[in-house]
DNA sequence: TATGAATGAGTTTTCATTCAT
DNA sequence: GATGAATGAAAACTCATTCAT
């Protein structure tokens, strides 16, 4: 499952067959079939081992968070360590790939609902006791939020250029005092909605 | 190239073969290496040439618009167009498979690029003469518009169902006249910040 | 085709690979599934071809036959003809191989059935206006007899030795003028029976 | 060897591997290889004992026979045995598929004389004293019978489908008395020739 | 322009067999 | 005796691409 999520950051989604995956980890093709049954079988479990990995380090990031600025930070962190782990090429390849085999693609998307729930506990959190809460569906901005994140992903793999990344990072640290202090008064908004 | 895009959207990318294209569009597989010497080639050109023809509508149709409200509403008919023609789900696959094959990825980033540039300039109109104009780096918004665009566009279609979308256009339809009320209120910003 | 018909006799139905025929043919292994799609259906073809041919063989060399003997000699003469063409371990390694394929047995049973017709109509031609017309069903003889020439075909593959067949056609020749004898004295019948 | 035996009748030949008999007897695929040193070892000692015990059981019912009705009467009771237990697919799969292995065919065909050896026994009993002792060549006979076997096998085994199997013994019995009477008068043959 | 046939390199997958434990 | 993991060779099949016509 290492050799495959290394062949999948290297040689995106297209180039990691079975030879590949197998050259990578220096072990024999039939070991593939032997343990998983197929390629699509070998990707689909470690998609699942490190979405599950990060989610638990996500999960532990963002567990006393409440506060937009303090999440902008928390979430610059565990992007870096995405980025340094090779963990975020892989899954896009694995989302934006496995989207393009028809056969793939419920399994991908059931590996992404967590995210999507995980997204909502902590926006969910966020805004809790706020004007937010109740004004704006909160499922829509957990969706949102993770199609935002695996949009940026692709476009950001099609360039090989992370700065795009960074510089949104950059803006929300720099918003994010902005929108707590407006999730805070809670009483302006209600003036004007 | 109708042949390619109706594929595109019918067998996925990867299902996207030079057999498949000709026998979608009941043609010899070598025309298409006479033409286009060669599948990547072709796929390019017909994502170029729809891209270009999708981009003229949406210019013409969000030409004059100037309030969020007026661009949901423009938007929502244009999205529409696209889910119909199937231009967007040949698109999405182009993007998303495209990013997974090293070689295609500069190539279609190039595709990319004249819609962020569009989405900035639609984007510097409805927000000209506000704070956001000045505050808001939007460059930033531009790309993210984009890169939301498309991870909604894969997550749909992963689960192969639209609604989501929809939902989200309900969302912006319901906060658009909001948000104008608070890009017209210059002042507050200030007040808060 | 032939390329294939040679593979099965020299190298049985087992090792009829689709390398094992490019090899014999001098041809691209690709051209196989190009042509026919899969190894099974030009298995198949070849059965067929070959099969359509010796029974268009079978039915002229036959046609006038109405005594024992001369259909005794008839068929010496043919089979001769199906062992100097191979035809005959072609056949018998496909329907033996086939017969192991489960996939195969349906399309090998429809490629013997002709077979079954034909020696209908031939052993009824031979015992018309005999008792034994009335007496035995005429399903049954001509049943057994494609199932004793195949099972025949199938000991002599095993043992690589054509003798016991030969044998059988020199004892056949003797009998041959008894069994028109008690054929054509058809009251004799009547009283034993 | 029983696991190999049920594999034969449930997957043929072609899908009788190592890992499906292991699956089917829920045994780990290496013992085969420590007990058998290989498949086809381990398919020939199945056929081996379970040849021989049928063949216990044939020349069980068929010691006393002397009588052609008696004899199909006997046979009809052993060949339901032989489907009900399975053993005969299981045989006609190795026999069929045996002699499209080369390297099969010597071993396949030595289990089967055995066989031949005791229709010849068998047949030269229910002859004996009769004028078919003498004209007649037993071999011929014998061979042909257990090749007619086969032959009805292979093909039944094609369909699927027993009836013809069923029909043909119905036959035989119907005709059996005539036979029997035949073989006793032993004075016409001379008579008629 | 268009076509049918060909090709070579590649793919996934399966197989019998071996090996260390 | 038994097991899980490993291996190399070979299977069927697909692909983009070329070529002669």
């Amino acid at each position: 499952m290492r050799a495959a999520l290394k062949t999948l950051t290297q040689e995106g989604f297209f180039g990691t067959t079975a030879r590949a995956i197998a050259r990578n980890g220096k072990l024999n093709q039939a070991l593939i079939f032997y343990h998983f049954g197929s390629v699509d079988r070998l990707l689909l479990a470690a998609l699942d081992a490190t979405s599950r990995d990060r989610l638990d380090r996500y999960r532990a990031g963002l567990a006393e968070i409440t506060r937009i600025s303090d999440l902008v930070e928390a979430m610059a962190r565990l992007y870096k360590e995405d980025v340094v782990s090779g963990h975020i090429t892989a899954v896009q390849e694995m989302v934006a790939g496995g989207s393009s085999v028809p056969a793939l693609r419920s399994e991908v998307l059931a590996r992404m609902e967590p995210w999507v729930a995980f997204a909502r506990e902590v926006i969910g959190r966020v805004t809790a006791g706020t004007v937010v809460e109740n004004l704006v569906p909160i499922d829509d901005l957990a969706f949102s939020s993770v199609a935002l994140y695996f949009g940026i992903e692709t476009i950001t793999n099609l360039g090989g250029d992370r700065s795009r990344a960074e510089t949104l990072f950059a803006t929300g640290r720099k918003f994010a005092p902005i929108a707590d202090a407006l999730l805070q008064s809670a009483t302006w908004v209600g003036d004007t909605a």
